[in-house]
DNA sequence: ACATAGACCTGTTGGC
DNA sequence: TGCCAACAGGTCTATG
C-alpha cells in the first residue's frame, strides 16, 4: 500500500492526536501480523506519554516517552483511524467512516488534551508490522541499515544518483524501487516519475551517467521529478486506491493526477505526444509506461 | 554482485 | 449469477 507520501499523510493526521497523549491501554487482537509483535508490547507503551510521531522511509515511528520507539510498518493494506469519545455515551468510540472492523488489529486507548481517543490500525492482507526499538539505536534497526537518501531533502540530487548508477545495469525502475538506493518510493511513484523524466523503466541505469561519472540530461531531469512527484503527492494527502484513507477516513486525492499508473490503454498525456500507456511486468511488478516518450 | 521468482495474506475485479 | 484467475501501494528469502 503506502508509499512516503501515504505514510506521510498518516503521521500528519495522526499527530495532533497522539502527540503529548497518555498512552492507557494497547490491545492486541491477535499475536502477529507480519511478525509476531514484540514481547511485553503492550506493557511497555501502559502508561507512557507519546513525545513525538516521526517517519523514515515508509515507516511510521512513534516516540514514547523513556526513549523507546515503536516502529510500524503498513505493508500493502495497513492503515490507522482515529475514533473520539462520543459525548452522549462516554466509553464508546464512533467514527462515521467506521470501517469493518474484521481487521482491526491494534487498538491504542489514549488520553490528549481533548480527552479519550481511539487510535486503531486495521490491515486487512497483515503485511505490515510493529516492532519496540530504543530511540538512541534507531539507526541500528535493520531495516534502516543503508537506507538511502529520503527525496523530500536535499540529499537526493542528480550527482548521488549518478555515483550509485555509473556501475550498473538494472533496469530504471528496479534502481528506483531499491529502498537501498533512495528511500520510501514504491511503485506508483516510481511510474510517474519515469514518465515525467522521459525515461524508459527498462533502461539500464549506468547509461544515464556520462563517461565522466557525471549525471546526463535526464538523469537531472530524473532527479527533480522525483522530489516533486513526491512533494506534490503529499501536498494532496497521499493516493487514495483501495486501503489508503486518511486518519479522519477522508481520502487522498493525488490519484486523479496520476499520469501513468493504471491508466493502461489511455492516451499518454504528454503533450504532443501520440502514444498510448502501457503496461509490462518488471521483476513481477507491473510497470505503467509510454514507450513513445519515454525513451 | 545482481536479477528474478516465490512467499507472506486477504480482498477485489474482470473475463468467461 | 457464479467461478476462478489475475492482480493489488511491500519486503524478505531463496535460487540461479
Amino acid at each position: 500500500m503506502p508509499e512516503l507520501p501515504e505514510v506521510e499523510t498518516v503521521r500528519r493526521g495522526l499527530a495532533p492526536f497522539m502527540e503529548k497523549a497518555r498512552i492507557d491501554r494497547v490491545t492486541l487482537n491477535r499475536p502477529d501480523l507480519r511478525f509476531p509483535f514484540p514481547e511485553g508490547f503492550a506493557e511497555a507503551l501502559q502508561g507512557r506519554r507519546i513525545d513525538a510521531l516521526g517517519r523514515r522511509a515508509k515507516y511510521l515511528l512513534i516516540h514514547v516517552e523513556g526513549g523507546s520507539t515503536v516502529i510500524a510498518h503498513l505493508g500493502m493494506s495497513g492503515s490507522f483511524r482515529i475514533e473520539a469519545e462520543a459525548s452522549e455515551t462516554p466509553g464508546e468510540f464512533h467514527h462515521p467512516r467506521s470501517k469493518d472492523a474484521t481487521h482491526d488489529h491494534v487498538v491504542f486507548d489514549l488520553t490528549g488534551e481533548a480527552g479519550p481517543v481511539r487510535i486503531i490500525y486495521n490491515d486487512p492482507r497483515r503485511f505490515g508490522f510493529m516492532h519496540l526499538w530504543s530511540d538512541h539505536l534507531l539507526d541500528d534497526y535493520p531495516a534502516f541499515q543503508g537506507l538511502g537518501p529520503e527525496p523530500t531533502g536535499n540529499l537526493l540530487s542528480a550527482d548521488y544518483l549518478a555515483s550509485r548508477f555509473k556501475t550498473r545495469k538494472q533496469p530504471l525502475k528496479g534502481a528506483l524501487l531499491d529502498q537501498k538506493i533512495i528511500a520510501g518510493l514504491g511503485n506508483i511513484y516510481v511510474c510517474e516519475a519515469m514518465h515525467r523524466a522521459g525515461l524508459s523503466p527498462e533502461t539500464p541505469v549506468g547509461a544515464l551517467v556520462d563517461a565522466a561519472g557525471r549525471p546526463k540530461a535526464g538523469l537531472i531531469r530524473l532527479s527533480d521529478d522525483i522530489r516533486a512527484v513526491i512533494a506534490e503527492a503529499i501536498e494532496a494527502g497521499g493516493s487514495s486506491l483501495r486501503d489508503h484513507i486518511q486518519t479522519d477516513g477522508s481520502l487522498g486525492y493525488f490519484q486523479h493526477r496520476f499520469r501513468v499508473y493504471d491508466r493502461e490503454g489511455q492516451s499518454c498525456p504528454t503533450p504532443g505526444c501520440a502514444g498510448t500507456v502501457g503496461r509490462i511486468v518488471q521483476a513481477g511488478r507491473s510497470t505503467f509506461f509510454c514507450s513513445q516518450c519515454q525513451t
